[in-house]
DNA sequence: TTGAAAGCGCTAACAT
DNA sequence: ATGTTAGCGCTTTCAA
């Protein structure tokens, strides 16, 4: 039998201490008490031992709604990410900043979003500078342009704006933090979900789709924890082959339709989001075809390939709650002065025909 | 070419409204706009239509740290759960309420867990009388024992303690919010898991396992999922049958292995969270069969399991998220008097060999 | 170096 | 019915 452990809680009763209380017990005045929690200095070394005597006997938890409120800055954060309106990854990273802008608004965070595109007037440099002209109090960016994000971290380091990156890592800029997932993983469950129940030979296709050359930089990372899952794992025939298209060019389709034809093609993944349901439309053409189909988020259009079946399984970035984070964080360091991870790694969801609804009803939370 | 958009969201600059601003502009006291606003009546016709109208025109947002710093009561929140050293699932429970309790700390709200067991001394109904007796603000509850359940519901409402359910839903109880997932669903999907690469014949047995009978009602609905994927997707032949079983009982072991040397058996289905190791403990003896093996839960020993390939997906309950959210709920209820929603469930998770760890990595958020 | 005190925005008790 | 005010706990300015 096993005893009941009701009891072991009891101490746990909160204590809450206030500064007050603090100066009374050391016989010093609350300023001081406040210049010794935060190192402000102007504080004699008798006071200092005072009141660390009394620090140390007890645990103080400073009441962070009384400090946010005496603060009561009207904090701003400006969130920097490509335009939303070309991408519906990227509208849906723009859906989690409004959210943010309803839950942070009550605690007066303004968030103020910017749009980038890749090239000219609308550059991640140029746009990041227009940001940085309003003076904001932090910056949450999305930095998928290497070279010219690195302009823009000089830029932040030099004013001394703090700045948290989600989607795309650049640990070498010390950001206060990284949210995102681990990209190789990734490939390695795409792999995996590929694999289920198959015995026989299988020849697998990844399609990377896009317009820009640049990111596959990452999504190689995706390709190959794909390739080390098979290796490692399958012990039956099989064939993966890499493609680099662009959906823009005028042989794309046929180039698909083609492999479709060989029918030898037992799967195929797509690494970038909104690509799969490009090549989900292409099979629904061929209903005689079996391919399983693996692609990523939970864009609107791919929803639908999901629940038709088309699509077999789509792995969630979580573009939403990533931006999400990522502004919790940068609001909660800015108000709060809370301690916030270097790095935040979100879970690898698999969504499929059957938890697809319970996803969509759960929203961010 | 699509337009940028960086213009849409100018007007959201936060124009943070006070409650003194209001009464300027209609011309009266402060105390009487805060009496329209929480319609506390004394009001004088001529009054509220005066703030009304102010109120018609500005989107007054309050300031819900002014607010909660002003009640700065000191809040206490019971939490009433099963004895989590009887149970690993509960453990995790546990857990969660700890990582509240030092979340919720700061904002001045102490928990109190408190843990029943079936029967006698620490029955569900005299553990939350004891609980009661503190006069808590709040209670938090997973009341997996329907009659008695009823008994603490009635004894809260005459008291007017607003009270959280979690795990287990009696929706005529009314509560503030209940937090859990859809059973039946979740039945389903695992009934995709299953089927997923198959195309034989399937045989496949759904384990109901443990001491109290009376939780099947609930354990039904995951079976009742189950079954309707099969007859709605599944066009090859298979069969499904279920057991109720007591992993206590001498012949558990014995009936268990005549099950997997009958050898037709493709997969099992465990609707309990620890019982699964238990199979997957059995199974480990039979290495030449291949029975595919779902279950629920990130438990220690089911990730063993998991790890190893014994077993194949976990859909994950999220225990530990599914009390901290609901003690959140009642802290933001308390504390800003925040809406929170009526019921919440949450996702279905499927967790493999694959993306455990980015699930483990990631904890709470 | 230290203490005293104002005030963040909201609420409720109290006075009118 | 309405206005005034104290004060939640913390921070910071100002005066000593």
């Amino acid at each position: 039998m096993c005893e009941n452990s009701n009891d072991q809680y009891i101490l746990m009763i909160s204590t809450n201490i206030r500064i007050k209380d603090i100066a009374k017990m050391a016989g010093v005045s609350e300023g001081t008490v406040d210049r010794v929690l935060h190192n402000r200095g102007n504080v004699s070394a008798k006071a200092l031992t005072k009141v660390s005597n009394v620090l140390k006997k007890i645990h103080y938890k400073p009441n962070l709604i009384a400090r946010s409120l005496r603060r009561s800055k009207h904090f701003r954060v400006s969130v920097v990410i490509p335009e939303p309106n070309l991408d519906p990854y990227w509208a849906e990273v723009n859906a989690g900043i409004i959210q943010a802008i309803g839950e942070w608004g009550h605690y007066g965070v303004t968030i103020e979003p910017f749009f980038y595109t890749h090239d000219g007037k609308l550059s991640l440099e140029l746009i990041s500078n227009q940001a940085l002209k309003s003076k904001p109090d932090g910056m949450v960016i999305a930095p998928i342009f290497y070279p010219q994000a690195l302009q823009v971290f000089s830029q932040l380091q030099k004013k001394g704006i703090p700045y948290v990156l989600f989607n795309t890592n650049i640990p070498e800029s010390k950001p206060l933090s990284f949210i995102g997932q681990d990209l190789f993983q990734s490939g390695k469950l795409a792999g995996q979900l590929m694999s289920i129940g198959h015995e026989a030979t299988e020849e697998i296709v990844i399609l990377h789709i896009g317009e820009d050359v640049k990111d596959s930089v990452y999504l190689i990372e995706k390709e190959k924890g794909f390739k080390e899952f098979y290796e490692k794992n399958i012990h039956h025939p099989y064939k993966i082959t890499s493609l680099n298209l662009d959906s823009g060019e005028k042989s794309f389709r046929s180039k698909i339709e083609s492999l479709i034809l060989r029918e030898s093609i037992t799967g195929m993944f797509v690494t970038t989001s909104k690509a799969v349901s490009t090549i989900a439309r292409i099979l629904e053409d061929y209903p005689s075809t079996s391919v399983r189909l693996i692609g990523y988020d939970m864009l609107e259009e791919n929803l639908k390939h999901l629940k038709s079946g088309l699509i077999n399984f789509l792995i969630n970035q979580n573009p939403k709650r990533q931006v999400f984070q990522g502004i919790s964080h940068m609001a909660n360091h800015l108000l709060f002065k809370k301690e916030i991870p270097r790095t935040e790694l979100f879970p690898l969801e698999v969504i499929t025909q059957q938890n697809v609804d319970s996803y969509i009803a759960s929203g961010i939370h």
